[in-house]
DNA sequence: TATCTTTGCTCGACATATTTAGCAACGCTT
DNA sequence: AAGCGTTGCTAAATATGTCGAGCAAAGATA
């Protein structure tokens, strides 16, 4: 049940953006981004990765790595540690703390100030 | 008309390898990459293009341009980009965001089940 | 409350990826 | 010449990617 359907769904939360937003930002169907979201989708195109990759403000070939594809090994470290290593030192984390750090980071600025 | 098949065949007769070689070393079927050569593919997976790079000896890389899907900035490029540093996993992230996240990160941790 | 809009989602259709089975041409051996 | 394995290729089948249309629930507006 390798589910990084709920990865893609907490990346476009924290942007606070509807499925409709993505798809006029990026191309990509709404119908697909929910797929995608709820674990229906397995190998979505690298090039539909590479859109939401901008949009989220991710790296490209996290979202390779992601979903399962092969990373360049040039790039890889770069794409997965250091980047984490790179925005206030916190370390490796797990799958479950980026999830619960995405989720904050919505809560963040979602509440008024 | 983009025909990279012939690319392919190229790769694969400068190593004087027959279609059911490659297919033994990489598990690709002949079938398969007999369609690829001659034009009738489209955008195989980067599973896929990884596997026929490795035993060609080009970069993976150079395959995934060659078949028009995105290629992962280079190294250098990434280097001098000055926002990466702030791009992780997570997104982009302001300095406050990035204290805040933190701070609950440790909570995360500190908290028993 | 009644209506309009937004949102996430599913369904059905079509494109492409990839496999298994098999065919025709070629070369080699007897 | 007859048989045998090899080679590249195609046909049919299945899996997955992706989209357009549309639906139900929730929200906003009158």
């Amino acid at each position: 049940m390798s589910n990084y359907g709920s990865y893609f769904k907490a990346l476009r939360e924290a942007k606070n953006l509807t499925l409709r937003e993505v798809e006029k930002q990026t191309g990509v169907s709404n119908a697909y981004l929910s797929q995608l979201e709820t674990g229906k989708v397995k190998q979505p195109s690298p090039l539909n990765l590479h859109k939401l990759a901008q949009l989220y403000d991710v790296s490209y070939e996290t979202l390779m790595e992601k979903v399962g594809y092969p990373v360049p090994q040039s790039t890889e470290v770069l794409a997965n540690k250091e980047p984490i290593a790179a925005h206030g030192r916190l370390g490796a984390l797990t799958d479950d703390e980026e999830l619960e750090l995405l989720d904050y980071l919505k809560f963040i600025r979602n509440r008024r100030k």
